[in-house]
DNA sequence: CTCTTCCAGCTTTTT
DNA sequence: GCTGGAAGAG
C-alpha cells in the first residue's frame, strides 16, 4: 500500500483502523476528504468488495469528488461499484427497489419543495383554512421538522407537546394538514425529500428481513459531514451498522451550520455513547491556510461553549493579516471589493478564479455583481434560481414526470393547461373535488369518461380527453423507448416548443435555449446509459435529476472568474483569497440569531467556516449604511470582527467602526482550551471542561453535590445541590457558562 | 377562461 | 427590488 505514504501520522491512523467504530474529528483544511478516500481505497486494497462499502455524503459534488479521487487510487471498476452517494440518492435507490412493500410503486415521483408547498396550499384550501394564518412555507417547515425526527402524522396528532405548541402559535390544524398531505402524497405515488429518509426508516422498522439484507450487504459504512446529519439519517446509519459496527464517521462540530434544517450536532458529540468501544482520531493540522488565518479563526471559534475540545494549527507561513474594508454605503462596499480584487489580481498576479466573495444572504449578490461588472471583472454566482427551478424546465419536467407517473398530481395541474388547452381553474377544481370525494387520483377521474361527463360539459370533456390521450400515448412507451426519444417527442407533441418559439423576446429565446439544453441533458444521459449498459429509461433520468442541484453541473467551473456565493454554499471549498462582505450586525450575525445563544453560536461557526475557506488572504468588509427592504438603514460593524484577536488584523481598529460593546472578560481574550486552569472551588471558571471523548452517561444515584457533569445543551457544570428522591430527584447545577439550572434527573441526560 | 394588476413576503437550504 | 400567488376585470 504505497499510497499510505502520502498521509501524516494522524491521517494514517484513521485510514488504517478500518475495523470497528471510528470517529474522525477533522478540523477545517485538515485533509478530511483525503482520509475518507484513502480509507476506502485501503478497504478495497484489503480485498473488501466494493459493493459492501456504503459511503454517504451530503452533496452530489462531494460524492463525485470522492469517486474521482478513489478511482485514481484503485481500478475504475472497484471505484464505480462502491455504494457512494448522497443519503437521498442512495436511499431512494433502495426505496425504489423495495417500494411495493410500503405501498408505493418503484416509479414513485420525488416532489421538490415547490411541489410540496403547492400541495399543502391546496390542502389548506380544502380544509377551508386561511392561508395567511397557515402559510404553506411554515406548515411545510413543521412537517419537515416532524419527519426529520421520525414523527409521522398520527404520532404528531397525539403528541401533546407538539399540539400545544401549534395551538400556542394559533395553528391548531397543522396535524390535520400533515395527515392529509401524507395521504395525498401516497395517492400521487410521490415522496418528498424528507420522505426518502423517513420511509427508509419505516422500511427498516417494519421489515426486519429487509433491514437484515442491507445490514449484511453493507459491511462498512462511512459518513462524511456527520455533524450535519439529522435524527432520521442518524437512525438509518445506526441500524445499518448495529451488528458489524464497522462505522466510520467524519466531521467537524465547529462547522455545523445546518441546525435550521434539522441537523443535530449531538449526533457527533454522542457518537461514543452509541459506540463506547469507538476510536477517536483528531486531525488538527490545517494544510490549507496561513497561521494568521488559522489562529484568527481559532480566536473566534473558541468563544463557543458547545464544542469538542481541539486546537487547529497550521505550519504554513504566517501570511498577511486580515484586512478590513469600511464603506459608507453598500454600493461603495461593492466598489471597494471590486477594487481590491482588481488590485491584488494585477499586483500579485493572481487569477480571478482565486477569489471568492462570500455573503450571508443571496440578496447581497446583486450590488456586488454590479460593481464587478463595472470593473469588467468576470464572475459567476452560485445559488439563486437553479436551472431545474426555471419555469420552462419545470414545465418540461412536469410532462416527463406525468408520463412516468400518471398519478403525479402536481405535475398534472401544472401542465394540463399549458400550453393553453382551455382547461381552466374551474374545471381543475371540479376534477380535484371529485377526486377528493372518491379518494382517487386526478388521473383516475380524467381517464374515466363516466366520472368526467358528470362534472364537465361535453366540449371540456373532449379537451381533457385530448390531453389524457397525449400523455397516455407516451406512458405506453416508457418501458420501451429511451428517455431521449420520449422527451424529444413530447417536447414537440405537447406544443411547448411551439409555445416558446412564438416568443421572440430575449427571455423567450433564452427559454427556448433552456428547453434545448434540457433535451441535450436527456440525450447525454441516454447515450451514457446506453454505453455503460445501464437502464436508459425516462424513470431513471427523472430519479437522477430530481436529486440534482445547480452546483452539480456548473459549466463555468474552470473558467477564470471570481466566485460569488453564500457562506453556506462555500462550505467544503477553498480559495486563495476570501472576501466576506456585509460584516454588519443584524446581517451577520443575522437579526434573528443575535439574541438566542445557540443560534449565535451557529452564526459564529458560520463565520469560522467563512474564514477557514481562505488559503492566503482574508478581507472583511462592511458598510455603515445599507439599502434593505426598500430603505437605507444605518448599520453597525459586526461583533464578529471584534471577536478576532486584533493581533491578526491589519492596522489599528478605526474607532469610527463603533464596535458593539461587550462584557470586558470576553474582549479579545483568547486562550487555548488546555491552558484553562482546573482548580479548587465552585467558581464558574474552575469547572473543568470534560473531554467529550470520555463522556459516559451518569447514574442518577451517583449524583451528589460536588459531582462534575456534562450536559449536552449547557456544557460542563458542577452539581451544587441535590433534592427530592427517586423519580423526583433534582439537581441544582452550576454550569460553566454561568447559568444555574435545576434539572429533573429522570429527564436530564447527564454525562460525566 | 384569461389577462392584468395588486400585494405580501424576505436568512441560510447540501436533498 | 424581485417573485409568485391572489383577486379583479373583461
Amino acid at each position: 500500500m504505497n499510497f499510505l505514504n502520502e498521509l501524516n501520522s494522524k491521517q494514517l491512523e484513521a485510514v488504517e483502523n478500518t475495523e470497528g467504530p471510528s470517529l474522525v474529528i477533522a478540523g477545517a483544511g485538515s485533509g478530511k476528504t483525503r482520509v475518507l478516500t484513502y480509507r476506502i481505497a485501503n478497504l478495497l486494497a484489503k480485498g473488501v468488495p466494493p459493493y459492501s462499502i456504503l459511503a454517504l455524503t451530503f452533496t452530489n459534488k462531494a460524492a463525485k469528488e470522492m469517486q474521482k479521487r478513489i478511482s485514481q487510487l484503485v481500478d475504475y471498476n472497484s471505484a464505480s461499484n462502491l455504494w457512494m452517494g448522497t443519503f437521498h440518492s442512495i436511499f431512494s435507490r433502495i426505496l425504489r427497489f423495495e417500494a411495493n412493500k410500503l405501498g408505493y410503486s418503484s416509479n414513485f415521483t420525488i416532489y421538490d419543495t415547490q411541489d410540496s408547498k403547492n400541495l399543502i396550499r391546496s390542502i389548506i384550501g380544502d380544509l377551508k383554512l386561511d392561508n395567511k394564518v397557515y402559510k404553506p412555507n411554515d406548515v411545510l417547515g413543521r412537517i419537515s421538522m416532524a419527519k426529520n425526527n421520525l414523527i409521522v402524522a398520527d404520532v404528531y396528532a397525539q403528541s401533546s407537546n407538539i399540539i400545544n405548541a401549534d395551538k400556542k402559535a394559533q395553528k391548531p390544524h397543522i396535524a390535520e394538514i400533515y395527515k392529509l398531505y401524507q395521504q395525498r402524497c401516497k395517492q400521487c405515488d410521490a415522496m418528498d425529500f424528507d420522505d426518502l429518509l423517513l420511509q427508509t426508516n419505516i422500511l427498516f422498522r417494519d421489515f426486519p428481513d429487509v433491514l437484515e439484507k442491507y445490514r449484511n450487504k453493507f459491511r462498512y459504512v462511512l459518513v462524511d459531514e456527520y455533524q450535519d446529519t439529522n435524527y432520521s439519517q442518524y437512525l438509518i446509519i445506526k441500524k445499518l451498522s448495529q451488528y458489524h459496527r464497522n462505522i466510520c464517521v467524519v466531521g467537524d462540530d465547529a462547522q455545523s451550520i445546518y441546525s435550521f434544517r434539522g441537523a443535530r450536532i449531538e449526533n457527533i458529540l454522542n457518537f461514543n455513547v452509541d459506540y463506547p468501544e469507538s476510536k477517536l482520531f483528531k486531525l488538527e493540522r490545517n494544510y490549507r491556510s496561513t497561521t494568521t488565518i488559522v489562529d484568527a479563526a481559532n480566536s473566534v471559534i473558541h468563544r463557543n461553549k458547545e464544542q469538542i475540545p481541539k486546537t487547529i494549527f497550521s505550519e504554513n507561513e504566517r501570511g498577511e493579516k486580515i484586512k478590513i474594508l469600511r464603506a459608507l454605503s453598500d454600493k461603495e462596499e461593492g466598489n471597494l471589493i471590486a477594487g481590491e480584487i482588481f488590485r491584488i489580481a494585477n499586483y500579485e498576479q493572481e487569477k480571478f478564479s482565486d477569489f471568492a466573495v462570500l455573503y450571508r444572504t443571496n440578496a447581497q449578490s446583486r450590488i456586488l455583481e454590479e460593481s464587478l461588472r463595472r470593473k469588467n471583472i468576470p464572475y459567476r454566482v452560485y445559488g439563486g434560481l437553479s436551472f431545474y427551478q426555471r419555469k420552462e424546465i419545470k414545465d418540461m419536467m412536469a410532462y416527463l414526470r406525468l408520463i412516468v407517473n400518471n398519478n403525479d398530481e402536481e405535475a398534472l395541474k401544472r401542465i394540463i393547461n399549458y400550453p393553453q388547452r382551455k382547461i381552466g381553474e374551474t374545471t381543475i377544481e371540479k376534477i380535484r373535488s371529485l377526486a377528493l370525494q372518491k379518494q382517487v387520483s386526478l388521473w383516475t377521474v380524467i381517464s374515466n369518461n363516466d366520472l368526467l361527463s358528470a362534472i364537465v360539459n361535453r366540449p371540456t370533456a373532449e379537451r381533457i380527453n385530448g390531453f389524457r390521450a397525449l400523455i397516455e400515448k407516451f406512458s405506453e412507451r416508457v418501458e420501451i423507448d429511451s428517455a431521449y426519444d420520449i422527451a424529444n417527442s413530447i417536447a414537440l407533441a405537447s406544443g411547448i416548443v411551439e409555445e416558446v418559439s412564438n416568443d421572440a423576446t430575449p427571455e423567450g429565446i433564452s427559454r427556448k435555449e433552456n428547453i434545448q439544453e434540457l433535451l441535450n441533458a436527456v440525450k447525454s444521459f441516454s447515450e451514457t446509459a446506453y454505453k455503460e449498459g445501464i437502464n436508459d429509461k425516462l424513470a431513471v433520468f427523472l430519479e437522477e435529476v430530481s436529486l440534482l442541484t445547480d452546483q452539480d453541473n456548473d459549466k463555468n467551473a474552470d473558467t477564470n472568474r471570481v466566485t460569488l456565493m453564500t457562506i453556506h454554499s462555500a462550505k467544503g471549498l477553498e480559495f486563495p483569497n476570501i472576501i466576506v462582505s456585509g460584516m454588519e450586525e443584524e446581517l451577520f450575525p443575522s437579526q434573528q440569531s443575535s439574541t438566542r445563544n445557540q443560534a449565535l453560536e451557529e452564526e459564529r461557526r458560520l463565520f469560522y467556516v467563512a474564514l477557514t475557506r481562505a488559503e492566503k488572504r482574508v478581507i472583511l468588509s462592511f458598510s455603515t449604511t445599507r439599502y434593505r427592504n426598500g430603505q437605507t438603514m444605518s448599520r453597525h460593524c459586526s461583533r464578529f470582527i471584534g471577536e478576532i484577536n486584533p493581533l491578526y488584523l491589519e492596522g489599528f481598529l478605526d474607532p469610527l467602526m463603533e464596535m458593539p460593546r461587550r462584557e470586558p472578560e470576553k474582549t479579545f481574550s483568547y486562550k487555548r482550551p488546555e491552558s484553562r486552569t482546573v482548580a479548587t472551588a465552585q467558581k464558574v471558571q474552575d469547572i473543568p471542561d470534560i473531554p467529550f471523548a470520555n463522556l459516559t452517561p451518569v447514574d442518577t444515584d451517583a449524583i451528589t453535590a460536588g459531582t462534575f457533569i456534562y450536559h449536552l445543551q449547557f456544557g460542563s457544570g458542577q452539581v451544587i445541590a441535590v433534592e427530592g428522591v427517586g423519580a423526583n430527584k433534582k439537581a441544582k447545577v452550576q454550569f460553566k457558562n454561568g447559568g444555574v439550572k435545576v434539572l429533573l434527573l429522570k429527564f436530564a441526560k447527564l454525562y460525566k
